[in-house]
DNA sequence: CGTTGCTGCGACAATTTGTCGCGTTTTCAA
DNA sequence: TTGAAAACGCGACAAATTGTCGCAGCAACG
């Protein structure tokens, strides 16, 4: 019934999330590791589209255009894990529908891609607690500085000791 | 030639604004309070509108289909002295043309106003740390369950008096 | 070697949370 | 309109977490 379309740079972020989605039940669900792939396919209407800020060089935002356009999605949500006022001010502009920012549970990234007016929020069904996102996120940062700690903590802008003790904290037995 | 309208519920910063704007040029300035007082006036096309997002009781984020629906200006820029990507991704939903946080300069305050719609974007490349990624996704949460503290504590598994503690440590003083 | 950078961790003060609980508002349906 | 239920705001105090110093062990490097 609805097909859907992801395109990040992150293979095994879009292997995962393309086969939990069509186990939700998206008829089809497409995934690109950049954008002139997906504006490659033939023109189409499709359901949604999930775009990545950060795909290598180019940025996520100046692909917005193109790909509503081509595929007139309902929905083109942003994601990023690198976000700021201006960039979903300029998103939101270009003919963005959503923004939101990784880490993203997959409860409620298939709730954005449901068909809901504008300014009707529904609650969403199972959000993370602040510590999952937290985690994540620390995870995430970690990864991209090769596991250093302390220029992890500096990146973060938290205290290496403290980063220290919330690695330890969940690595060992808690995760 | 420009007209401008300024909801805000911060008397002395809309006295000087006005003055200043008035002095840079544009041809009216109009101030409120509240919301309420800026769509008494007879129904005009504005150039710009200045909205507060948190005007005492209400949210500027309710005013401003009414306030497009009155007025029907080309800039239509919501301040707040807090910010997050969700209330900004809900704003640009209902029509604001622009997102902005306090403390603004005024120069830049013009920028907004002028009908440059072209930004030279800057994606910022810093990731975000711990508490920023917490206060985004708290604010998800918050607005989808439409501001009821109550609910959001409990989807997100902390302590309403947690949650309301670290509400009130960013909206009051960070202005 | 000596220097430099990262790590692991003890110790203690400074902050922040978890919890209770109680007196107001709000909300909402009878 | 009104009364109960749901929310809210916030004081208070213990429990848990974080900020800071500081020191020692290690690997890399010229």
């Amino acid at each position: 019934m609805h097909n859907l379309i992801l395109i990040d740079d992150d293979n095994a972020f879009l292997t995962v999330l393309q086969r939990r989605l069509q186990q939700t039940g998206f008829f089809s669900v497409s995934t690109y590791t950049n954008v002139n792939d997906a504006l490659a396919e033939p023109k189409s209407t499709t359901h949604g589209i999930l775009l990545d800020m950060m795909l290598g060089s180019e940025s996520g935002l100046d692909s917005i255009v193109a790909l509503n356009n081509h595929y007139q999605p309902t929905h083109l949500i942003m994601l990023t894990g690198y976000a700021s006022i201006a960039t979903t001010v300029e998103a939101m502009r270009r003919g963005a529908t959503d923004y939101i920012t990784k880490p993203v549970g997959f409860q409620e990234l298939v709730q954005r891609f449901q068909d809901v007016s504008p300014s009707k929020n529904v609650p969403l069904a199972k959000p993370m607690t602040p510590a999952q996102v937290e985690w994540e996120h620390i995870q995430r940062v970690l990864l991209s500085h090769h596991g250093n700690v302390s220029a992890t903590a500096e990146a973060l802008g938290m205290h290496r000791r403290s980063l220290q003790r919330k690695l330890q904290k969940f690595s060992p037995s808690k995760n």
